[in-house]
DNA sequence: TTGTACGCGTTATCAG
DNA sequence: CTGATAACGCGTACAA
């Protein structure tokens, strides 16, 4: 592949001059300029990312570390990542985390040796300090559905205890009072965030939440069908079920319909996400719309600021609320 | 940031034997090793990819080329392709193409600025010759859901017809007589292969597909929806539908639900792709599974192997059929 | 307006 | 076993 040294060579020009009107330097000869533009062309010039990002320390390139392509919500997330980066002309590395320690270390890592000084990190498993840590190093490092207090400005995050609120809210205006909840098993912040949130809007209307009401399965269609399988041999009575995402609402579905209960008309089901299946299953999941899109833009943009040299706002902080959307899975009682 | 010098400073020693440390070199003493790897340690040094890649020629990268991380299709190709890199050691530059001219060519364009010798890419927009000579310069370029004769082993590709025949000859199987079909009215290849496909086994079958009984629309669940709109507006009777693929099957049986058309007591309909949604939507789809991960798996392991100097054999290609997966949108009659 | 020379962080080739 | 030293491709002061 031809350098900038076989193009100045072809053209007669010293390698400073080529250099100069590949980044549209200021001082170059117009005729010099279209000539040595042009030998470029003839000889499919491109210039080396790796010996630019040597010489300038910066890589044009932002990192992203997230759970899982496959997930819906995470394509979401990456989707709004990349229309962002696209209008910046800057290239994206991408990695999965898997939410696992070693996973999402080892992804930011890699990310770090390839220099890029902007990243949009999604990570469980990792611990407060560590990220603390990495946010100090890198001056692009944006978390992103994670709340630290001492790196705010660098975080964008959801108000899952809001959503959580919302969602119950919701049933209850609509005259619930019998609710089971469907929750995440996995031991990280959402899950617990969103049940808080939950109980206190009960709590608010004066009507309990029974233990023996809450079920925690894995977080996907799978973990929506148990959880609503075991509600129903326990015999729990419920008019309404809250899930903790849309994946578990539409296996609840799956499973409510199953025994010949219809939704709505005998029970309600709420999801949280607004991912794209909560539009595709029937009925049509009500549900809490997360503005991952928007958030991961946002996130993105912040880490593209932040690398280029401007210092994030102190006290600063990116929180985001989801808003109830109503489709056709919860019923007036 | 730590470089190679100062660990080298600090331990004593000279660059080339902390290189050697690195790269676990062949000859170092046993406690300079130690100490070296100690050092490096404290000092929290990080090789850095770039200046590496750039003596090297080698990246340790795969670029990636997708239409759109939101598209489920594309989520699990990028999956596919995400799991078989982590496994050798590999990051991903990953790009989205949205199937347009430009964008596919930049995309390609910015990761050959990166020297990954290693890529695959999906393109529907660019041309063979344009992909042959990218082919011809990169040796790791695979291309994939996309067989190009010329490059026959350098492709990865769904054999379509063969995917049409058998949703057609499923549902001709299953004793249904007139056939309705929703297709993408994107003029790429897939679309007309499918097509081609189905109205072989319908031929075959001695049935004719009259025009009016197809509807051309955008191959997502909008389309589905519009597209037997479009049929049922005209009029016109059939007692299957055969979809481009599961987003416009999906909003085919919304719509048709909406009509009061059960699914699949009046009409059947039959999607392609297999992806998340067909499971989650109700009915739950009788699809064809397209094995888009494995097929990305076995695309970036040929792409990593034929950047690593390994030549692809000759009169070689890596052509896939998909298969019939029964849920419960087809019924007999 | 154009050219020279140095440095970015590594690897690799020689000597010792 | 270890150490100089020359690349790799490019950007940029400093000269000319």
């Amino acid at each position: 592949m031809a350098t900038i040294k076989d193009i100045a060579n072809a053209a007669g020009v010293s390698l400073a001059t080529v250099s100069r009107v590949i980044n549209d330097g200021p001082k170059v000869g117009k005729e010099t300029r279209e000539r040595v533009k042009n030998i470029m062309r003839e000889m499919g010039y491109r210039p080396n990312a790796n010996a630019r990002a040597l010489v300038t320390k910066r890589s044009a390139s932002l990192g992203v570390v997230i759970a899982e392509l496959l997930d819906p919500f995470f394509a979401t997330l990456a989707h709004g990542i990349e229309t962002t980066t696209r209008q910046h002309n800057v290239q994206i590395l991408m990695s999965a985390g898997s939410i696992a320690r070693e996973t999402e270390l080892k992804a930011i890592e890699t990310l770090l040796e390839h220099r890029c000084e902007a990243m949009v990190v999604h990570s469980k498993a990792l611990d407060d300090d560590t990220l603390i840590e990495f946010a100090q190093q890198v001056p692009g490092f944006v978390l992103i559905n994670r709340h630290i207090k001492k790196i705010s400005n660098r975080c964008v995050w959801l108000d899952n205890e809001a959503g959580g609120r919302l969602m119950a809210e919701h049933v209850l205006h609509q005259g619930h009072k019998k609710l089971a909840v469907i929750s995440s098993k996995y031991r990280i912040d959402d899950p617990v965030e969103r049940l808080t949130g939950i109980r206190q809007a009960i709590q608010a209307a004066g009507i309990s939440l029974p233990d023996e009401n809450i079920e925690f399965a894995s977080p996907d269609q799978e973990g929506g069908e148990t959880a609503i399988q075991n509600l129903l041999t326990r015999g729990v009575e419920f008019s309404a079920v809250l899930a903790y995402n849309d994946a578990m609402a539409s296996g609840a579905m799956t499973m409510l319909l199953d025994h010949n209960i219809p939704i709505p008309a005998q029970v309600s089901v709420v999801g949280y996400d607004d991912v794209i299946l909560a539009k595709y299953c029937r009925p049509k999941l009500t549900t809490l719309h997360y503005p991952i899109e928007l958030m991961a833009s946002k996130a993105a943009e912040l880490a593209l600021l932040y690398a280029s040299g401007i210092r994030p706002q102190e006290g600063i902080t990116y929180k985001y609320t989801p808003t109830i959307v109503k489709r056709e899975s919860v019923a007036r009682i």
